[in-house]
DNA sequence: CTTCAGATGCTCT
DNA sequence: GAGCATCTGAAGA
């Protein structure tokens, strides 16, 4: 995707994401790809959800006024990571958490580095909460902070999404976000988005 | 199906 | 020092 597909309003492009691939290339290069099927929209303007609540700037929130299209990766609960894709105009901080994917290409791969198993071994709950979730799609495509700050619209970047194929709207559910009961009158945003693949 | 505790380290005050 | 945009395995309904 361009550009100008981040560029956006966040929940528009949070909505907007659903049905996309998203391209993990390995050092190696494999391609790992999953496509996505829940997101969660962080606006730093009005969101007290959001790391950059208030245009706060810290070591960590700088990639968020990055340019629209850059990845935002960081560590929670000191053991696993959350992909972020970044959104708006340089300068608004913003971004749209990927929840969760189904895989779409290479799933030997990422079931290895998920389960360390291949995909025939996978039990079915296993296989139910393969990337059912932000630390889980990162284990399974090997992100981690060292993707922070990544150009989504550059090939060498080795990570970006591509087209793919949207959901009917009638498909798509939306509902509060997970995990941000902090957030005072911003826990009840309906910023959250998801389609059952 | 559900709840629950524990893991673990960075970030910000 | 407190809290965190989470996950897992164990135990119970």
């Amino acid at each position: 995707m361009t550009r100008e597909f981040y560029n956006r309003d966040t929940v528009t492009v949070a909505r907007d994401l659903l049905g996309r691939l998203l391209v993990r290339v390995l050092p190696g290069g494999a391609h790992l790809v999953c496509r996505i099927t829940e997101t969660e929209a962080y606006v730093g303007r009005t969101d007290k959800a959001c790391h950059a609540y208030g245009y706060k700037r810290t070591a960590r929130t700088q990639t968020l006024f990055a340019p629209p299209g850059t990845a935002y990766l960081y560590l929670i609960y000191g053991m696993y990571h959350c992909l972020n894709l970044v959104t708006e105009p340089e300068g608004e901080p913003a971004a749209v958490l990927i929840r969760g994917a189904v895989p779409a290409e290479n799933e030997a791969i990422i079931a290895q580095n998920r389960f360390g198993r291949k995909p025939e071994e996978l039990s079915a709950q296993q296989r139910k909460n393969f990337l059912n979730g932000p630390g889980k799609l990162c284990r399974g495509l090997l992100l981690d902070r060292g993707q922070n700050g990544l150009d989504l619209t550059r090939w060498e970047s080795g990570l970006f999404v591509c087209a793919g194929q949207p959901p009917a709207p009638s498909r798509v559910q939306c509902g509060p976000r997970i995990g941000i009961d902090y957030a005072q009158e911003a826990v009840h945003f309906p910023w959250r988005f998801w389609y059952e693949p």
